[in-house]
DNA sequence: ACGCTCGATAAGCAACACTGATGGGGTGGG
DNA sequence: CCCACCCCATCAGTGTTGCTTATCGAGCGT
């Protein structure tokens, strides 16, 4: 199970194809031939049907293994250069669209860092690889509980801020009149299926036990703007934190009563922050 | 950063000695003495001194890194092992010894089951390495909230069983008479404290505010009658699940009103249950 | 001062990991 | 229908790697 043979599966299992992932790899349609072949003889089994290129059962298994094992490995990487050498240049922070809240955004520094918006997952991959100094994550949580995260690497967390949720539903939802909702009378609706951009919605149907909140349209990126669009448009309700779910024409934020939950940011770094990453933390945490 | 230099370095670490770490592995000395080499050429940065061994800052880091990336490497193997071919042979139980509640002996079946009392971190490693069919881990909780466990591979959890917690005290205690406790006011006391029998006290001082729950005796071991008896010598405190928070000779067992927290038992799989493992799963779940 | 142990280093050798070339099987175009 | 093409498997060749044995210098206890 060398990293070089895993890496080269999942370049292959993610192309279809042995050809196209030698020259992505750099290496020859030979070589790769001979990786995967090691991969099997060494677990045992084949992982990918040749003819069309197709990953196994064995290899779906590799597959959702390979990612996180190789995400790990770079962080530790990172986190031994990290110790080795604090070069302490430019600040970065990594942020899912809908943690960039009011109170986050006003301790923000006037100049000198640079923000990048990722999706949910990304977050913390960006910190433990050193991709950013700080992230932003953020989550449905029960009031003043932890999020839940991946822990590919240690990391350490802190509440940022939490704020009301709202359900954005076009004007002429026959609920859109109600001063609160509970969540359950929606979980017969269609909901705009947005992991990206920090939309859980296998969240939100754990919650209810399962069940309900079927994904309508299914929309990549991290873009907000986009999302409120397709929620006034009528192609499927959304859940925001009240700060993002502003109301614009043709669609009403409502708050939800029921369950009680909340919109929970977090402040997520690797170590000790140093320099100005621990001036930005300071300033983050004080808003909470 | 090969599996293979990765595992050398962790036996070195641990048994702070290339000659020793050479005869485990079955390697020459020279060869521990080059992979250790190798690896800090690789990452650029010494990572062992060397007379006395000990690890150095970034060797402290790689030591954090390289348990769960070895664990979830064995972790991958044996997903990929056990979807290949599914032998089915005698079923086993990882536990902790405190997930073991009335309900959950209950459900076991009379015979052809083993059980392997572990501390709780080994309990989610034997079941992705397949040391064990099915888990069972416990730990606080807020009511019907799910534990946090350890991401080592993808794992599926199901609540087993909740039950409240209660405060062993020595008879001699102060409190010892009290009908209900709040556990902010023993935040004060010395505790016991026994990581591998289940007991927090890190998870209670978190609770806390990171303040108080000073530890006591360290207690090292599954063994919850040791424990109970400490607690009834007057080492120190113990919170246990109410079912093993017997009142014996010199202690009572008294209940936890605040914080509102459950002891919780998950039960836990990689994949899905087949064959008697399935059936036991059943049995366990239908408890709750 | 001596002997012992520990870790680093040098040289040798076998196994390995690539490359380039060749072959067989499937597919689409002429 | 057959040929040209693309794909992956396999083979032989070669430079590199990874391990061993052997030797050395340094610290430590006697």
């Amino acid at each position: 199970m060398d990293p070089h043979l895993l890496r080269t599966y999942v370049t292959v299992a993610r192309l279809a194809s042995f050809s196209a992932a030698a020259r992505e790899l750099g290496y020859t349609q030979s070589a790769v031939s001979q990786h995967i072949a090691a991969l099997e003889q060494d677990l045992g089994t084949p992982l990918l049907t040749r003819r069309p290129v197709a990953p196994t059962a064995a290899g779906e298994r590799l597959s959702e293994h390979a990612g996180p094992l190789l995400l790990r490995l770079d962080a530790a990487r990172a986190d031994i250069a990290r110790t080795a050498a604090a070069p302490e240049q430019g600040l970065t922070l990594a942020t899912t669209p809908t943690a960039l809240g009011p109170g986050v955004l006003a301790s923000l520094p006037a100049a000198g860092a640079t923000l990048r918006v990722l999706p949910r997952d990304a977050v913390p991959a960006a910190v433990v690889t050193g991709g950013a100094d700080l992230g932003l994550v953020d989550g449905l949580a029960a009031p003043s509980d932890p999020l839940r995260l991946p822990d590919v690497a240690p990391l350490t967390t802190r509440g940022v801020a939490e704020e009301p949720v709202r359900v954005l539903l076009p004007a002429t939802h026959p609920l859109a009149g109600r001063l609160a909702l509970r969540l359950g009378d929606l979980a017969d609706a269609r909901w705009l299926d947005a992991p990206d951009a920090g939309l859980p919605l296998d969240r939100l149907r754990a919650l209810n036990g399962g069940r309900g909140f079927r994904p309508s349209v299914r929309c990549e990126g991290t873009d907000l703007r986009s999302l409120t669009a397709l929620a006034a448009a009528g192609h499927g309700l959304a859940l925001l934190p009240a700060s993002a779910a502003v109301s614009v024409p043709g669609a009403v934020a409502v708050p939800v009563s029921e369950p009680r939950v909340v919109h929970r940011v977090e402040l997520v770094h690797a170590g000790v922050p140093a320099g100005a990453a621990a001036v930005l933390a300071a300033a983050l945490t004080a808003v909470a």
